[in-house]
DNA sequence: CCACACACGTGAACC
DNA sequence: TGGTTCACGTGTGTG
């Protein structure tokens, strides 16, 4: 017991604490120095628990990346890193596959949960805007949109529009300075029935206004 | 200091000494302490170097895993493991997340599925289309696009323009019967650099022409 | 010379 | 009981 650490080794001990007992103690001791007491160290020794310490610490965090985990041991540790990250390229490889061929209708996630889509566009545009609906036909709209001219405002538009089951028929969009303003005509798709409130208010939730303004026939 | 240690003559004799000779080729001799010369050899000392041999294996493969390597060594090999777990695990919630959107046309078309959405994604909107790239800028670009008119057409056009790295500053467009026109005025996202011809490469793919400048009806 | 990284053999602790 | 895993201190090579 007791050896002399010189320093505190902390990451060790964590180490140490998780796989093994604290107990590894007691050098070996097999100095054959003539010196009475003292004892021969080695100038890497600190060097080397650093090393050690760093090393451990790496392993402790690539485990606590990988989701499935069989055994706490360096070698699984290593094993299950290795079958993870062959996991994860063979994921990202089909993913690309299939968003390149087959890009249907695909928007970042907007349009799933009202839930989330109340919450979600904190990103989107977040400022005072305005949403003009107008009915030209039964499925058909006219939108102005007046809002902030943020980076990625107008493809977003398009994809929550397009998510709600419109398909943009017409568009005409100018930017400047720090104001965007749209014009969408909009149709709803095939089996698409969205009250136009609905689609006002979602809209306006979205550009960032906060109660209604106009609506019109 | 103790710079005089000796450690070239005594401590490797001691070594010697300690662990029989040359100590690479050893057998697993399972030696007695009580023999006059020879010294006691660990029962483990051939699994240990299994051990050793073994998860050295395995880190290398590891590192043979990962694209970017900065160093060969044990830390560099697992720091650069973990960072290209990382990278893939984003990677991969941004594909799914990506991808993860419209049911729409798959619910629509779900009667003759599987064969029809196999084939018809490929290509996005297949038609023979028309792709114009303006360099307005270092990273600015006019786009001219007329392709057929298909249903979300416009909104994959964003969307592909979106994620190749550019915002849409400006865009007018407009559809009627089966053909659709577009002009986009976008801009390099910062610290985005698309060559030109990239740009329109890519854009005359997924439009659908297939050598550029031409239309053909 | 020194900092760093590595492999080695060893005792101990855990099934 | 062994078989397995671990941390340790050390010698050595490289820059």
């Amino acid at each position: 017991m007791a050896t002399d650490y010189p320093e505190s080794s902390n990451a060790m001990d964590f180490v140490n604490t998780v796989l093994d007992i604290g107990g590894d103690e007691d050098y070996p001791e097999p100095m054959l120095m003539d010196m009475p007491e003292m004892r021969y160290k080695s100038k890497n020794l600190e060097a080397e628990r650093r090393r050690r310490s760093k090393l451990n610490s790496k392993l402790f965090s690539l485990r606590s990346l990988v989701p499935n985990i069989t055994k706490m041991s360096k070698e699984s540790t290593l094993t299950d890193a290795i079958d993870y990250i062959k996991q994860l390229q063979k994921e990202v490889l089909e993913l690309q596959t299939e968003l390149l061929s087959m890009p249907d209708e695909e928007v970042e996630k907007q349009g799933s949960a009202s839930s989330i889509n109340t919450m979600t566009p904190p990103d989107a545009i977040h400022c005072q805007g305005k949403v003009e609906v107008s009915s030209m036909d039964h499925n058909k709209f006219l939108l102005k949109i007046t809002c902030e001219n943020k980076r990625g405002g107008f493809s977003k538009l398009v994809e929550v529009i397009n998510t709600m089951g419109f398909e943009v028929t017409n568009v005409s969009s100018v930017a400047f300075s720090y104001v965007s303003q749209s014009v969408f005509f909009i149709e709803a798709k095939d089996g698409v029935l969205v009250p136009m409130h609905e689609l006002k208010e979602f809209l306006s939730a979205f550009v960032g206004v906060s109660e209604d303004t106009t609506i019109r026939n």
